[in-house]
DNA sequence: TGTATAATTACAAACGTTTGCAACCGTAGG
DNA sequence: CCTACGGTTGCAAACGTTTGTAATTATACA
């Protein structure tokens, strides 16, 4: 048949039919029904155009004549082409991808950082992917590990309760991939850092039991490894002494995990005592566990122990008395440290290091209520 | 200099120097401190052996000689060599990575079924990539698109309560990638699926109302174009009638979005009509809007009425009084979805099409009880 | 010393893209 | 009729791997 062999001279027919360039048109049919994702070569094929000329059609390139350029990209429509990811990834060696490790997933602050993030990601053309650490360094470690072989062109981290070495994270400075922390940053490492003011958040909510009255006022706070809870009982200590009130080792509990649970029993003895007319809680569920503790001692509420919580959750309002807070903007927060690290993963030269800080606000509902 | 001659007869040097052979030692020296990862290729370069054999080597394959390969893998974690992602799975066309799509983040119940996904993915070498709708349909659509060019190796969805339309989803099976639906499944599509009996769960919240002495039972559900919900309130439908009881319409109310503030308005005016002695609501969040009515119409609970609630949220053990709910075993759903996925992926020729049933289980806690 | 065989190692193609450069084809100008 | 030049298109290399096959080297045996 004529038409093969003058069809089998052309290069590019050899280019298209690598292994074993069809003998008859039973073959090309064949070869052509393959299935699996239609690539760009698919396209050329069934046009006998070359792969470039289809890849500067789907591009728009004026290059390429306005009919081909049509051509293409009604055929690829048609066959709903979608390009490759891992392809382009390795072309450009970008992912257009970041990564996000957060302890914990079911966490209305940390939710609000996560849509913040996404807005700005999808709004730059990125996607994003979220490692849960579940407050284990364990866990953190390999989720970094995970992160670290060129998939994803940069990370946001907020490091674990259990966290006290930072190795893993050096290794992103190593490599050069843009790295930006928020909320639980570790100071030892260079990188741009978005954080809540809790030294300021901790001296509001202090400076307001002292307001309403109180003199005696308790601290129930998280892990003392964690930055953010050293500068919440330190803004702490600065209301009290400005108000040259006194506090007292016993006055002041240091949680592990800073849930319900461990709020309830750490603070059971020193409800008890009846020592204190205050109490401020480095989170809405030691918070909590606290009241339950006040209610079961017999205590009123908030007329005996005024209260106020952190983070601003839901249950907060829904718990009676509801709980007064400090807010965490944490949409902002994820907005922000979205922007420093596409602004890095685009400028790879100029390194950013500043420490972004935002401030909380104090939310009053009945736990702080005296009137 | 001799030794350059030589140097650049070998082929395996030109494989190497692609661009510009290094033509002196200062030349050879300035490409080989490049930046960037390091690759399989810099490894070749500096023990002078090809490629493949490094890759080998790597592999610790017995056809190259063990000082070869121990020399290999020891400049390989000297210079802490590690795959690249993207070239891996351009190569292989596998990505080991799953995707997820749900429709909250913040949810006890997705959290568990999220846990459940990872360890078991983990432990299969696979990683995981989470999308959350924000149940919204157009995110939803979004998120789909952005998993479907070869960046997953399948997916598991949990459909929003928006959805009503399935197209997106059917574009997974055209292309032949594994799917399995978990929790809210869509029933038109051919995929595995993983459910919890929400019929039966319904059944048992029902019949436990019943058998603590109510005969007057409402139901506060969600959106009822999702199936769960449907099942729930069939299940509900089928406990009264076995016990010969009536219900209302009146008495059954449906939900958008399930959570705290829209199940206070709907349910206000049934609770003070007084009607009623029990309530079985699709959602904790539910209940506890309904429970605040009730304190708020001057209701004593659980004397005037008892309520269960759906999903086991931590926040109902905290109320006061605290909640009966049915228990939603997340993470032996999220095994179970990430097993059928794995499987399916790994054995692409048995197309699998069964549904896994899921039992829940009733707590009993305050709001419920009579004695 | 030569040859067959085993043990190593190198080569090249492939995955799906993009892109600098080369090649081709008409047409217009000399 | 040749040359030059736009307008199109094709070629090949590259991204970092793996793997079937070919090539080289070392070993053993005659």
């Amino acid at each position: 048949m004529a038409f093969w062999r003058i069809f089998h001279k052309r290069r590019i027919f050899k280019k298209l039919y690598p292994k074993n360039p069809p003998q008859s048109i039973v073959d090309y049919l064949a070869f052509n029904m393959k299935k699996g994702p239609v690539t760009i070569k698919d396209i050329a094929r069934e046009l006998n155009v070359s792969v470039s000329t289809v890849s500067r059609a789907l591009a728009d390139n004026p290059l390429v004549k306005l009919e081909t350029r049509i051509a293409v990209k009604e055929l690829a429509k048609k066959q709903n082409y979608r390009p490759h990811f891992t392809a382009l990834s390795l072309r450009s060696n970008k992912t257009k991808t970041l990564g996000i490790i957060i302890p914990q997933l079911v966490h209305e602050f940390f939710s609000m950082v996560i849509r913040g993030i996404e807005d700005h990601a999808y709004a730059n053309g990125y996607n994003v992917i979220i490692s849960s650490s579940h407050e284990s360094y364990d866990r953190e470690v390999l989720d970094t590990k995970a992160l670290i072989n060129g998939r994803v062109d940069g990370l946001m981290a907020c490091i674990s309760k259990e966290t006290k070495d930072y190795e893993h994270f050096k290794e992103f400075v190593d490599r050069s991939i843009p790295l930006v922390f928020f909320d639980c940053i570790c100071d030892e490492i260079e990188a741009p850092k978005v954080v809540l003011d809790d030294f300021d958040a901790g001296y509001q909510a202090t400076k307001h039991l002292i307001q309403q009255g109180c003199s005696s006022i308790a601290y129930v706070g998280g892990p003392i490894n964690l930055l953010i809870n050293r500068d919440r009982l330190a803004g702490y200590n600065k209301a009290l002494s400005e108000a040259n009130l006194n506090t007292k080792d016993d006055w002041i509990i240091h949680c592990d995990s800073g849930d319900y649970e461990e709020g309830r029993q750490k603070s059971e003895s020193l409800i008890n005592s009846k020592e204190i007319d205050g109490l401020f809680a480095a989170t809405d569920m030691l918070a909590i566990g606290a009241m339950k503790n006040a209610k079961k001692a017999g205590l009123k509420l908030p007329e005996d122990l005024l209260v106020v919580g952190f983070s601003n959750w839901s249950i907060g309002s829904l718990y009676e008395p509801s709980l007064s807070t400090m807010s965490q903007p944490g949409y902002e927060m994820g907005l922000k440290a979205a922007e420093l690290l596409i602004r890095q993963i685009d400028n790879p030269e100029q390194t950013i290091t500043e420490t972004f800080v935002l401030k909380s606000e104090l939310i009053v509902r009945e736990s702080s209520m005296t009137d």
